[in-house]
DNA sequence: GGGTCTCTCAGCCATTTGGCTGATTCCAGG
DNA sequence: CCTGGAATCAGCCAAATGGCTGAGAGACCC
């Protein structure tokens, strides 16, 4: 058999060359590539022909993870992801799920699941941290509290601090609509008060 | 010369191994140890005596990075620490220089960057990363900026997302004194809603 | 003793926010 | 074609918030 060849997406050199130290002393893995941001995932897969990549989700600028995962499976449909990020928020976790990755390894991870899961991966098998399942699973088991795609937008503003005014002007909406589409999020979210949905938001999506 | 005797101290496995794969190949330093948790960091270090301790702030469960720079240099206050994490959070910085730490890297930082941080530290050098370094001045240039005691408790629960009633019967104040407090804040951090107050503490001082 | 800082509280008033009800448009799914 | 979700807007009213001025008590420094 021939060995996995894996793409490592990371902005941090120091994760790659961690990875890197990790899954080549692994027999039947073999790391063929590094790559610092989402762009330069995308150059390399047509040319390295990964069976597995594994990325970050935050990138410093450009692409996010989200979005480079959406863009190699719209590319490839049976390119196999795995995310290797060190936060598990809730909307990362459905997001990137979403976008198609195939598994969601957090950073502290043992050395044992990361090859699992690379291994895992190029058979189609899902594997995710046990704090990330779980996580997952109150997502689902919970689907009420999914934002629109309109009240998400609204509440990564609404953690900037902007005023209502403020919030209509940016979104081109008046001010009444911008009230409704509060009212919604803090029904959603379990709280009535824009103080109380910032800090929430912020705690639980990791938006900064 | 003997080479430099360097302890990594972080909690992903992965981070430890690349800085090993990147520091091992520098001639004159020489990884000697690991650590995972800032108590295993002091258990280490009289054994192992590293010039130069790198290590990151956030680290899961037990003492924070923070803590465990003091106590390293409570036990000898020669000891060279290097702060070496991923966000560059105000007040992280102001409190790793304040607990002596020499250096402050961010987790991008070049090869380069990171070999000359190490070996300025054993030479009693600080170091730290050009985004780091301007933040840090801010805060020196600014000291009108820093609020009282009250005031930052007062700012910590404001996070949390508590109404002023909420916030008088927790600190047992009056609302009106409440919003004397709120409206110091407000100047201090120049702002003038408490959403934009949550954001800008939560953002520039890693409140969470 | 006088000045300064911090923490405490009060009252007044304009603005903002939150809760409610109801309505229209558009679009996707059955 | 009907249903339902999503997004848009309006009006009303109570509550919370923010800006202002003023003020007393205690601590600390010179």
């Amino acid at each position: 058999m021939t060995a996995i060849r894996v793409l490592l997406v990371d902005d941090h050199l120091v994760v790659r060359r961690g990875l890197r130290a990790l899954l080549g002393t692994q027999p039947g893995i073999e790391v063929v590539g590094e790559a610092a941001s989402g762009e330069e995932a995308l150059a390399l897969v047509p040319e390295l022909q990964p069976a597995v990549v594994v990325m970050d989700l935050a990138m410093g600028a450009g692409m996010d993870g989200i979005e480079a995962i959406r863009q190699l499976r719209a590319f490839n449909p049976r390119q196999a992801i795995l995310v290797f990020t060190t936060y598990d928020s809730d909307a990362d976790i459905v997001r990137a799920v979403d976008a198609g990755a195939m598994g969601y390894l957090l950073k502290d991870a043992a050395p044992g699941e990361i090859f699992a899961a690379v291994r895992g991966a190029v058979e189609g098998k899902s594997v995710m941290s046990p704090p990330v399942a779980s996580r997952l699973f109150q997502q689902l088991r919970n689907p009420g509290e999914i934002l629109t795609p309109r009240e998400a937008e609204l509440l990564s503003l609404l953690t900037e601090g902007l005023s209502n005014r403020e919030l209509g002007k940016r979104l081109f909406i008046s001010e009444a609509t911008v009230k409704t589409h509060l009212a919604h999020i803090y029904g959603k979210l379990g709280v009535d008060t824009r103080a109380a949905a910032i800090a929430t938001a912020i705690r639980r999506e990791g938006m900064r």
